[in-house]
DNA sequence: TTTTAATAACTGACTGGTCAGTTATTTAAT
DNA sequence: ATTAAATAACTGACCAGTCAGTTATTAAAA
């Protein structure tokens, strides 16, 4: 199949899109060494030559493929605390936000890719962690913190606690991306993540008990 | 370095067991592709040869390893069930099989691999599934239910629940694994475990409420 | 407008290194 | 002396990265 050519930037950006959208797949599905440049070149209608023009090397894809999709979900996963509801809106935000990014599957692709390949790239899983993970966790852990302070919420170590209402999400990640293609039956993101934070807010939220006091 | 003969049918199984050690850390580490059989063997002391007259190939070695090191596993998982104590002590022997389970690592390192090369090989992420993981979910799901038919336990899925008790199990392997190596903040598990299984009690143990209806 | 020179995008055959798997040889045990 | 365990040298398939050559596009000359 014939490309045709690149020639403004616009079209460069695009074809460089491409080229990551493939390693992306490329790499999910066979991790970095197993993955070929010359299927990740086709998938995305070039030659391998071609390739080499837009990434000087596999790794340097690979990094610039990890770096290139995880920045844009940083802020996204900070704006969270930067709005001053109660507890109970900022877990159904959480819900909400936590059941788009397993349906879109990008950042889950994303996090298999680091599991898989943890061991030959240890500073690509330190950046990621400090990107992704630290952020997310140590925002969540400010909402408890926050919520703890106004009487709202339970005691308790806000980092555990949340990494306790993330856990079923990285579960859930895991689960669709590793055991579904191969026969699981499906987990029901909506029905599992409602059940998850109800339960939460129950042990969670501090209720009012000025009805109970006046018995 | 020079290897004793292995001419009894136990030595052989020693050497057998040492190779397969060493495989997992392999494996481990590099990913089936990345791996490569000359350090497996000489990580076990003998030669790539010698290795070829145990494994008739790599991808023999890898099932093998899988299944060697699953097996043992599986019926530890079921014993649970197979007492009648009540909900609460059963959820805290979760949480020792699970710190044990933590501690020793080997059933989170074959996690990573499968993880790791469930593109490669589908019928092995299966066989891993329904060996292990199917099997720890049903077991723990009908604890539930068998609780909820008790009343001891409120209502929900079953299966969903079991997942939720779960998660952070998966969550505290895939930290160790993945992020410890690379400067992450250590987990505490026992305190993480305890938080956890004591929130979960909280919400799902049903209590006696026979003082309160006395008022 | 047409022709032609210059440029930049693109290609795929090739190279050099790597590694799974094989085999000829050595070594130890009986 | 015979058997079998172990080895290390070997082979060939594979693949990241290169580069000489091709083609599309633009620019300039006629």
């Amino acid at each position: 199949m014939k490309m045709k050519r690149a020639i403004q930037q616009q079209d460069k950006e695009t074809r460089k899109k491409n080229i990551l959208q493939s390693a992306l797949d490329v790499f999910f599905n066979k991790g970095f060494k197993a993955a070929k440049m010359d299927e990740i070149a086709s998938n995305a209608n070039i030659s391998k030559g071609t390739l080499y023009l837009y990434f000087s090397s596999k790794e340097q894809l690979f990094v610039e493929l990890i770096q290139q999709i995880a920045s844009p979900k940083v802020n996204q996963v900070e704006a969270m605390v930067n709005n001053d509801s109660t507890l109970e809106d900022k877990l159904n935000l959480f819900k909400q936000h936590a059941k788009n990014m397993l349906v879109d599957q990008q950042l889950p692709k994303l996090m298999k890719i680091i599991i898989s390949d943890s061991g030959a790239f240890p500073e690509l899983v330190t950046t990621y962690r400090e990107m992704i993970v630290d952020r997310a966790l140590k925002t969540m852990s400010q909402i408890i913190k926050r919520a703890q302070s106004n009487k709202e919420c339970r005691q308790g170590d806000p980092i555990e606690l949340a990494q306790l209402l993330v856990a079923p999400v990285i579960f859930s990640a895991i689960w669709r991306i590793v055991f579904e293609p191969s026969g699981a039956t499906k987990i029901n993101i909506d029905s599992l993540l409602a059940l998850h934070i109800n339960m939460l807010k129950q042990v969670l939220i501090v209720k009012d008990r000025v009805d109970e006091d006046a018995i």
